[in-house]
DNA sequence: ACATAGTACCCTGCAATACAAAGTACCGTG
DNA sequence: CACGGTACTTTGTATTGCAGGGTACTATGT
């Protein structure tokens, strides 16, 4: 059952390739989320939500954890008001760096593939 | 060895993380180049290496098949002036309807994508 | 006629990873 | 002390981009 009710259109084929279209975008949508300020899962998976990309717990903590061991995040424990203690992400220096390539790289993909709409002639 | 030397920067991760941005798109830029008028592999994948979108072959040709079997795309063989015969490839009234939603579906993806740089705060 | 080179298509195996689902652990409350 | 909620972790599956190798057809040169 797919969740992307807000969606004007979405069919099987759209549903299967928007999925894909996140890929590879989350690293960039994460640290562009901890720009902001430090951030645990809950509010990750929020924030990304709240701008209609669909996440799930189950695919942001494995790839926080990637990014740690990348040097890209750090963490801290925090104490929670209810609940067991929570790591909360922020951006190591390197991260920093990670983060402006990876706008580059957005950028320019997102020119390459709007460009294909006007400019190709086969 | 990476072939992407056009890129003003292009690190390890960069490289990784533009390498999964294409994932998924893939099919929107294919039928964006048909768009144009019906094309064979070879057609497609360099006017998508003239946008800077890398591809290569063994990613195209088995794409190609599944859109066939969707029913996406359909082919014609052809002559080739020197070498064997090719598959020329074209939209199917269904696949004018899947680019149509999948245009949709990328406007909407980068407007997503692009909000957290501004509105997102935690 | 035959060997060679070039072009085009196809298939197999590998690696990365998004996602689902189940499991573990901590905290507060009744 | 049991229970519900929250948070983190782990395991398994399916997808798929990519590299590499294989097959087949055509044209050319000897």
């Amino acid at each position: 059952m797919f969740h992307e009710y807000h969606c004007t259109i979405m069919t099987k084929e759209t549903a299967a390739s928007t999925a894909q279209m996140r890929k590879g975008v989350l690293e960039l949508c994460i640290l562009r989320v901890l720009e902001h300020g430090e951030a645990y899962t809950s509010d990750i998976v929020a924030a990304l939500q709240a701008v209609d990309l669909l996440v799930v717990e189950g695919t942001v903590y494995p790839l926080l954890t990637r990014m740690k061991n990348a040097e890209t995040l750090t963490y801290r424990w925090a104490e929670s008001p209810s609940g067991p203690p929570r790591k909360y992400y922020s951006m190591t220096p390197k991260g920093e760096k990670v983060l402006n390539d990876l706008e580059g790289a957005w950028d320019q993909f997102v020119d390459s593939v709007n460009s294909l709409s006007n400019a190709t002639k086969i």
